[in-house]
RNA sequence: GCGGGCGUAGCCAAGUGGUUAAGGCAGCGGAUUGUGAUUCCGCCAUUCGGGGGUUCAAGUCCCCUCGCUCGCCCCA
């Protein structure tokens, strides 16, 4: 035998049990986004490697070591997209958007990052996203995130929480850095090693670490919070008061300090207990200099990302779905039956019914077993003998009672008129 | 990249060195050549993720490797 071929790791197959779950979900979703009149964007899947480096940050994990990176064969450095947001602030400066006036954007699909696979994390993984664009005042932070809030809820995700926090401005976040690092480096022996580590690239990471004695020492830390200008603290002060006026219940986390570069002022995510190791369903903030920092003007934004794999495995609770059953089994036998079924088929489909055709051209018994074992509300029979009166025999397949009833074949319409109410 | 657990059929699963790898679900064929329940009968792993080794003998022990899984890191 050859050997069985297989996906790559960290890649998965949806099969059809799991994908009605995610068509509830992009339809839920879609239909939120109309509400909020925020329109889709797509983007290539594979961007210059030189996108992702500039616009997420050369010094994180992402850029740094999870991203799947190639050579094409015109020696172009080539990305697959580990994340939206850089698509989306390339596309709008590209297509010169932002001349039109503020964007209210999503996107959708796959995204790619090389990770050791665990629950909720792929290696390709699919994210539903929202990005504001040309919004600079805290009710656009809220409205951003009252509508991954609402969108959650009416999925009838259960048991989630948000966790707020503020990095404040990008001169803000550069002062506290001063006053981090050199209150880290006077304790240095005594943070983990992976702080150690950050303490150069990435120090507000640290404030994220999971190493208790590092916490520890934190608590004697100087904190953001203290570091931000007035300016900062107000507008952090009115994100909240709008979150609160529309009574979405959020947490203060002064630790949450979001892994790429791009993020300022709010930061956000919303998790649950109940998803392991990834607790994160959805994260965002405002990224006021990304849009600049890519060649474009000065713009404020925010936005956030929203995990699918992650989403599904709440709602999922393992239950699968099981295949539709169709409206109407047309159970046929013998060459001239058989020919006439395939046409009956095809005019019911297009009046709006599903229906089963047997290919099989086994007998009848055979036929009705299966017939039965689909679900059906309705067996149809059409073998030799309807076909000579020019009928088809129905049969409903719910109730014990078989009560057969003949159709002419002519009268499409009042077999129709009987399948339609019952059908659904 | 690092650490723990696990790989027997499409799915669940017995088997802890000794002759032919239980069982269940699903599937397929038949009993029933024009009618769906139930029942009954038959079929469905030359092989235990893959490779190497130890042994008279390996699904069982050892090594390597691949994959899955949970966690670290990181993040959605």
């Amino acid at each position: 035998m050859v050997a069985k071929l297989q996906c790559m790791r960290g890649m998965v197959d949806l099969l059809p049990g799991q994908t009605p779950l995610w068509q509830r979900v992009e339809a839920t979703a879609h239909e939120h986004f109309r509400r909020a009149v925020v329109q889709e964007i797509r983007t290539p899947l594979l961007e210059a490697t030189e996108l992702f480096a500039r616009g997420i940050g050369e010094a994180t994990d992402v850029v740094g070591k999870e991203m799947y990176t190639f050579t094409d064969r015109g020696d172009r450095s080539c990305t697959l997209r580990p994340e939206g947001t850089a698509s989306v602030v390339r596309a709008v400066i590209q297509h010169g958007l932002l001349s039109q006036g503020p964007q209210r954007l999503w996107y959708g699909g796959p995204m790619f990052r090389y990770e050791r696979p665990q629950a909720g994390r792929q290696r390709q993984f699919h994210q539903i996203g929202l990005e504001l664009l040309g919004f600079a005042d805290a009710r656009s932070d809220v409205e951003a995130i009252a509508i991954a809030w609402d969108l959650l809820a009416d999925l009838g995700v259960q048991g989630l929480a948000l966790e707020l926090n503020t990095l404040g401005s990008g001169a803000d976040r550069a002062r506290y850095r001063e006053q981090l690092v050199a209150f880290l480096q006077q304790h240095r022996e005594q943070l983990d090693p992976d702080s150690q580590d950050r303490l150069e690239r990435n120090p507000l990471r640290i404030l994220d670490s999971k190493n208790a004695t590092t916490q520890e020492l934190l608590a004697g830390a100087p904190t953001l919070a203290d570091a931000l200008a007035p300016e900062s603290r107000e507008r952090f002060e009115l994100v909240k008061a709008g979150l609160a006026a529309l009574e979405i219940p959020f947490t203060l986390n002064p630790r949450l300090v979001r892994g790429l570069d791009y993020y300022s002022h709010t930061a956000f995510e919303i998790t649950s207990s109940q998803l392991g190791a990834q607790a994160t369903v959805c994260g965002g903030g405002r990224y006021d200099g990304l849009v600049e920092q890519l060649g474009g003007d000065p713009t404020p934004a925010i936005g956030w990302a929203l995990g699918m794999e992650r989403l599904v495995l709440l709602l999922a609770q393992g239950e699968a779905n099981p295949a539709p059953a169709p409206d109407l089994y047309l159970v046929n036998r013998g060459e001239a039956a058989e020919a006439a079924a395939s046409v009956l088929a095809r005019q019911l489909r297009r009046s709006g019914l599903s229906v089963e055709l047997d290919a099989s051209g086994s007998a009848f018994g055979k036929q009705f077993k299966r017939a039965n074992r689909s679900g059906a509300t309705w067996a149809a029979v059409l073998g030799e003998g309807e076909l000579e009166r020019g009928v088809v025999l129905l049969q409903p397949l719910r109730g014990q009672a078989a009560e057969e009833m003949a159709f002419p074949l002519a009268d499409l319409a009042g077999l129709l008129e009987r399948l339609k109410p019952v059908a659904f």
